[in-house]
DNA sequence: GTCTATATGGCGATAGAC
DNA sequence: GTCTATCGCCATATAGAC
């Protein structure tokens, strides 16, 4: 049911793959610490081996060590499960997109560009987890925890653009600007994560996201200036 | 077991949805002309409204009318009808991408940068159909297919693209730029196509990525120079 | 080629013991 | 809170009649 967040509040680092509290010290003498953190965590690490399509309460359960009928003590049904996952790994993606703009220096635009390049090698150490976050429908019922980190994920990337862009742009401006780079990391994350092949040359294709985006600021700052 | 094509080879027009002949005058007296391609096109239809996750060997023999064992007479399994869905949604859409550069004049800028706002209106109007083709792994046996369209697809962009760059690019120069460029278009278009809002402004978004491709092109083309 | 019928198996979800 | 057991559903795929 969502009693709490099951993220990490502390940022990550791009590598660690840390999304959940793996281990908060337990309250009571239950079988587990903290089964929904436990379920959560699983359940990402299922996502990011076997995509939207293989995921099942059953095969969480069952990795989390517990029956298949465990889960539903804390998640009322596997839409919710699903939703707390995708949360997850919004508020663990958001982080790392925060950190790759701290590590980039002072200029706006690198700041900006260097989150494409994060968001594509995010991506490509979690294969399949994160187009669950986009191209899933959550029920009305369970679309608030996700909505809640996709906003948070939002600002950050929103402040950062305002930053790039000249002084005075509208909200509407900032945002188009965001929504363009986002897709773009997003396409380029996603085309190279869809073959099967390994994420071998993560950090270069890395780079290229960043190049990429870098090329789109360029030209769309051209354009603005006229 | 795709013997023969299922897909119409003459140009589609963006607008008309037509992906494989519906009714090739019949061979023989069979209950239905021509039963592969009607299961394809059932197929792409099922996919559009449903997703991968939606599709299903039964739902496919349903809407075409037959019986769920019907399909496996021309299909050994469910991937292999499956992969010929997805050859026959990306020979349609590089149709439909050769059809967006021809009408969009001479220069060869707007003529790769209008594939953009192509790509991104028909995955607009087909949904889900589109991720089948980047997200789903095909087994060994069925990928030829998809491969064989995926290939005439980045020819149709690879001969866009080298118009565009300065003559003399290498070839590896020309395939970053197109991958980058199908990348960005593909994510915009995801990210559109993912929420359950339906697909209005479909024009304006289509021109959005159209002018996101513009901009890239701009900022690519600068650095080049300098 | 298409049908009906069926074997097989997984998954979602619930009931009731502990 | 977790387990065992189970129901119901749907999907893949096959067997054999027509």
């Amino acid at each position: 049911m969502l009693e709490g967040s099951y993220i990490d509040e502390t940022t990550p680092r791009p590598g660690e793959r840390r999304i959940g509290p793996v281990s908060r010290p337990t309250r009571r003498g239950y079988h587990h610490g903290d089964l929904p953190a436990v379920l959560v965590r699983e359940g990402v690490a299922l996502l990011a081996e076997a995509g939207v399509a293989g995921f099942s309460v059953a095969k969480v359960a069952a990795r989390a060590g517990v029956s298949s009928a465990a889960p539903y003590r804390h998640f009322p049904d596997r839409e919710a499960l699903l939703a707390a996952c995708a949360a997850a790994i919004l508020a663990d993606l958001t982080g790392v997109l925060a950190w790759a703009a701290e590590q980039a220096g002072p200029d706006p635009v690198e700041r900006l560009a260097a989150t494409a390049g994060a968001y594509a090698g995010y991506v490509l150490g979690h294969r399949a987890g994160i187009d669950l976050v986009y191209s899933h429908d959550f029920g009305v019922t369970h679309r608030e925890a996700v909505h809640e980190q996709s906003r948070r994920f939002m600002d950050v990337l929103m402040k950062l653009a305002a930053d790039a862009l000249p002084a005075g742009t509208s909200w509407a401006g900032v945002a188009d600007l965001v929504y363009v780079h986002v897709s773009a990391a997003h396409g380029y994350a996603m085309l190279l994560a869809g073959g099967t092949r390994p994420p071998q040359n993560v950090e270069e294709h890395a780079a290229r996201a960043t190049a990429a985006a870098r090329d789109h600021l360029t030209g769309h700052l051209a354009r603005l200036r006229g």
